[in-house]
DNA sequence: GAGCCTTTTGGTAGCGCTATCATATAGACG
DNA sequence: CGTCTATATGATAGCGCTACCAAAAGGCTC
């Protein structure tokens, strides 16, 4: 067998073991001092991680994984980048597993289910040692997937139905029939809903809404639109104008969410359309721009940021093999009571 | 030496040589077939995927990128998770990397140089084979990181004055001399400049305004806020206050961004204030609200999308060991003419 | 059919780190 | 002062994969 030099694309990488010859240790101990683990004297610290300041050294974190079977990656399952309802999420994420050495691997799925599991897939190749994953309603083939590699997850925004599995979220369903009550309550009885995009949460905020109205005996299918498109401030100008041409007399509309409620609300503005005196309008989630536009808009105010805290605190603690007091963590929501009702 | 049994914590995962010995090849053939890079026969291919799908194998990218230095992870760091602005440049960037294979370790830095550097130095641990990096201003120690490991990168939204450097944005500059001009134009006279969060983009703005106003000899540095706090929707419309406060004759107002310069408008709504007919305003960034406010915004649309996907493209090609025809690409920018001016 | 090239497949030694065991050293005790 | 425990350090064998080299299997020419 002839002899093997090193290969060279990382010859110069500083290592542990060069750290440990500089330093006068060995490497496992130079693992140590970095890890603060097994404590290591004082004194040896010092002079590892002056050695490791010198030479420059930056652990690798692939090596610590392949030999700890610990990738320090979390994956979190999103539907969209830029929508600021999951990036306040993420940001309450980033805030609890950052600090903690945690490296959050972020997919972006398109609100497509399918999408989801490719995504799951090639992120599960990473190892991640937890997952986020957002809404409830995922393919057979994820939950399989996530199941067989025994992946420790919570599921965000939406309160778990499925035995064994684990959430941080608000109920969906109350939140619509919260806004719905508040309309009836306000003395509206020809109450409108208008929604886009389709997925899961706003059928369930639908679901709220109707079971409202009907309760009400005030039910109509006539005033809803249930657009499939993808969700924009321009949309929900255009569904504005579609509604009013379907039913001219609504005297109330419930948009699933605040980027349709602020396109309509524009709209009323450039129509001369008096919000609330001809229509009151109402959104979901309480986007920054809800509270000061003329009107102020009605909207529920979701804890997305909190949501993402307590997601990733609960997750942190499935991963230590804790089981969390409460399985599926209901953070509740805020009727905004505004201008435009 | 006694004898060591393999450990416990992975027993059970399935890896590359259990596939090799289900489809009754080798393990490198197996490698081969999942890289798809020297080809391997249809036939064998098709055992190898075959028995990988029936033993539910998923490759581990810990492993492969200890083997093979390559770790097909990229770090993109951004001032915010939670501004448009960087969660469009993000989905540009994942738009194009995602489909090669690539996975985005994002870093959120909250606009702090320090805290930039810390990011970086954690996130290089994942050795990232190439950075994303906002803006051109780093602390030394930050660049030093960078050189040291020599990972290739781009800098993204602005343009790079640093030799042997490479970026993708266009001039924060001459964005705002453009703003300043067209205000000029509109025959106003009284412009002034209010700015929050103050970091390099927004003082390169500035100093475009300011170079504008010079030249047409109409700089007054008491028609000038500029508020280091976060920049939001609120603090806009308390600038705007202070500033008609400080300076009531002032007849333009160019906000350093979108956020603040929608806060303004609809501050101006609430208090009567005629736009522009009393007072004309204008932002930066071309949010999506601004074309559909009442009136809409006079704003620079800045292609940020096309910045994530353009910076991509340029790493991709730097990470193969290519030369980008252009170094530093302007991608330029579209004054936005619109109502409130 | 010998000689030469091309294509396909295989064997094996690491990549840089940590788990596991083993050992050295220090303190406690009767 | 020997035995026993607690603490600090070290040696080494992998973790799962790919780079590197080697070899086998065809295909072609003359």
């Amino acid at each position: 067998m002839s002899q093997r030099k090193p290969r060279s694309s990382f010859s110069g990488r500083i290592t542990l073991a060069d750290v440990a010859r500089h330093a006068g240790t060995s490497m496992i101990s130079v693992s140590r001092a970095f890890r603060q683990k097994s404590l290591v004297t004082e004194e040896l610290q010092a002079r590892i991680f002056e050695a490791a300041r010198t030479l420059g050294y930056v652990p690798n974190r692939a090596a610590s994984a392949l030999a700890s079977a610990r990738s320090m990656n979390i994956a979190a399952l999103i539907p969209s980048m830029t929508n600021n309802v999951f990036t306040d999420m993420l940001a309450g994420i980033n805030e609890v597993l950052t600090p903690r050495g945690y490296q959050v691997l972020i997919g972006s799925t398109g609100y497509s289910p399918l999408e989801e599991q490719r995504l799951l897939r090639s992120i599960l190749e990473f190892r991640p040692d937890g997952l986020l994953i957002t809404g409830i309603d995922h393919l057979p083939e994820t939950w399989r997937l996530i199941e067989t590699l025994t992946v420790p997850t919570v599921s965000l925004m939406e309160l778990a139905n499925r035995p064994g599995s684990y959430s941080v979220g608000l109920s969906q369903i109350d939140g619509g029939y919260a806004m719905a009550r508040h309309l009836l309550s306000r003395g509206y009885r020809r109450i409108g809903f208008v929604a886009a995009q389709l997925d899961p949460r706003t059928m369930a905020r639908w679901e709220g809404y109707k079971k409202a109205l009907e309760e009400a005996d005030l039910y109509a299918p006539s005033r809803q639109l249930l657009a499939p498109e993808k969700s924009s401030i321009r949309l929900g100008a255009d569904l504005l104008d579609q509604m009013l041409e379907k039913s001219p007399d609504t005297d109330a509309l419930f948009f699933c969410n605040d980027d349709l409620a602020q396109g309509a609300l524009f709209r009323c503005q450039r129509r001369g359309i008096a919000v609330p005196g001809q229509l009151a309008l109402a959104g979901f989630n309480d986007l920054p721009a809800s509270a000061w536009t003329m009107p102020s808009l009605t909207t529920i105010a979701t804890p997305r940021l909190e949501i993402g805290r307590a997601g990733a605190e609960m997750l942190l603690e499935l991963m230590q093999g804790g089981e969390p007091k409460n399985r599926n963590q209901d953070l509740g929501f805020t009727l905004m009571s505004r201008e435009s009702t």
